[in-house]
DNA sequence: TTGTATGCGTTATCAG
DNA sequence: CTGATAACGCATACAA
């Protein structure tokens, strides 16, 4: 099947190419008759409409704008954190007819970060920080709007626009809160900022330093930001870090198999998420442990199913940045492009005072 | 910021286009020393690559593959079977390097139509019938992969490639099964045609044609084909169909309450679909009635989730759907286009012989 | 109301 | 190894 032209059609029809675009296009600009004709003649000649990537080279928009993630995109279709951004930010894009494209781009993935360069998008939005592929993006001239604040070391600072939360200060909140309740023998869980590499692990305080910087490394910001804050917000108390394996319930689950299965148990357990703190919790119910009696648990999201799980954690508007990235995306003219939109603790069941 | 152009470097450096082209792309094309020169020069002057669309244009090929959905994309995300599949699907196309793009073209919705004529794209798939967005695909002369079989009534039969199963087939065997059971009083549960409208509404024998024309007509093949397999599968029995509202599970929750809060519950209910299915099974224990003792119950896909809930079910291949569909996508040359996967009627629990 | 010239940015072809 | 030319398909600006 040979591709038909707006030019083969003007051909045949002895008219000019502009005429046969206009009968398209601009339906005003030539007479009801000659438009159709020309309409009839080009469905007869199978010419199948304007050929979307002539027109937008043409016109320098296409009205599509990316999504990047840093993990493959199995993960964004199953992380209820993700899920929840995206609808919200495709809810925005749909109604403006806007175009989504899925961009998987791995940190310290040099390859992958070509598909930024090939993609052909009018802005880019990530879950991410001030990741490569944003500043890739940006060095294309393309705005990019990230959601989690922060940037690799050495990085311009505060390059691009982002909507995101105080992930220190909330995550400060969450540990005094616990530090409150009397704990002071706390195990933190944490996704591991090395997903090729599973391995539950545990740290003690004293190599925390170089754990927290290989966050910011790969640029896990909001983790980096959401340790640190707990740790200062716990003082004094007794905290040993357990890295897990990717952010996923199961994680989480068997973080809980390590945490729990002994007899010095932490008796308050902080993740830096709430599908990890779930996953303990399952874990805690497969062995008879009840959280909020036996053992306090804080998250740190609130998914929607945190709530019927009776979580402690700290709110974010997930939605909200969904919303506003797809926003800021969309329009260009918006003048507040730098958003730190409010956190809140939420107290449930799962935390309770130390016996 | 003024866009730089392989043309401006090239005019700055005394060189032809061609050999910046080549810079970029042929590396053996020109000399080591020459290309150092071009690229830092282009460097210098803030130009960012070759331009993604100009490139998509010229090679008449966009690397970029849609998927379309009737429903809104928040379905696309929060459904359990369509996140499976997008899964798989988007495995492959990561692998091969290319884009995903989503497309949301609600059936009957002209206006979204233009989107896919309007999207940069080689070709798409779609968790759905051979939709309007398909044929129109097609009219544009790009490939399509649909996976459920059917057609509008009256469009040209069998156009474009599938990744199918025998819906009619495995929904007979499914009926056929709850009948050898025993049951003769069973309610079969469907998703509705019209979003739109949300009513839950009980529907009997007599009317049945009718509404299963409906949803041949707005393009749920699949439905339509399991509604007829259960029915003729459940030969003599007293059938009541349910309608309720999209296919979730708490449209499945919404039937239980209708279903079992009366005198004359059914023995059986069948689903169109495990979330149907497992949001009544959420009702029967709310209820203390307990799926397999006090009912039987059948679903259709085998979610992941199935299993656990001991939910007998038709196992559809679902990841192997998805990847098929992204294959067929990426290898025109591949010989088989026309696909239909086995099926297989698992039994679990939540069905006995009637008492 | 219709037509002409031109450029969007890139790359294949083929000649030097 | 390097360069001139043409073409991808369309639409803006302007002229007729």
């Amino acid at each position: 099947m040979v591709k038909v032209t707006q030019q083969d059609i003007a051909t045949v029809m002895g008219v000019s190419v502009m005429t046969v675009s206009n009968a398209f296009n601009h339906p005003d600009q030539l007479s009801a008759d000659l438009r159709r004709r020309v309409l009839e003649r080009a469905a007869k000649m199978g010419y199948t409409g304007p050929d979307a990537v002539a027109r937008q080279l043409r016109s320098g928009r296409t009205n599509t704008f990316a999504v990047v993630f840093e993990e493959r995109l199995s993960y964004a279709f199953s992380d209820p954190f993700s899920v929840a951004w995206l609808t919200a930010f495709s809810e925005v894009m749909e109604r403006r007819r806007a175009g989504i494209m899925l961009l998987s781009v791995p940190a310290r993935d040099a390859e992958a970060l070509a598909a930024v360069q090939d993609a052909a998008i009018d802005g880019i939005a990530g879950l991410c920080g001030d990741q490569p592929a944003m500043a890739r993006a940006r060095e294309r001239g393309l705005p990019t709007v990230y959601c989690t604040m922060g940037q690799p070391v050495g990085a311009a600072p505060l390059a691009g626009d982002y909507v995101a939360i105080d992930d220190y200060a909330a995550a400060l909140e969450a540990g005094r809160y616990i530090a409150r309740l009397g704990h002071t023998r706390v195990s933190l869980l944490i996704e591991t900022a090395h997903p090729g590499q599973p391995a539950l692990t545990e740290h003690q305080p004293a190599e925390l330093s170089r754990l927290v910087d290989d966050y910011a490394g790969v640029g896990y910001f909001d983790t980096f930001h959401r340790i640190r804050g707990v740790i200062d917000g716990l003082g004094d108390a007794t905290v040993s870090v357990v890295v897990t394996g990717v952010n996923s319930r199961a994680s989480g689950r068997e973080a809980g198999a390590l945490v729990l299965d002994r007899l010095n148990r932490p008796t308050a357990v902080v993740a830096v998420s709430d599908v990890l703190a779930l996953g303990f919790m399952d874990s805690c119910r497969q062995r008879g442990v009840q959280p909020g009696r036996d053992v306090s648990v804080v998250g740190f999201d609130d998914l929607p199913e945190s709530a019927a799980a009776g979580l402690t954690t700290i709110r974010q508007p997930i939605r909200e940045k969904g919303r506003l990235a797809a926003e800021l995306l969309l329009d260009p003219e918006r003048s507040e492009r730098r958003i730190i939109l409010p956190h809140e603790l939420v107290v449930r069941s799962s935390t309770t005072p130390v016996a």
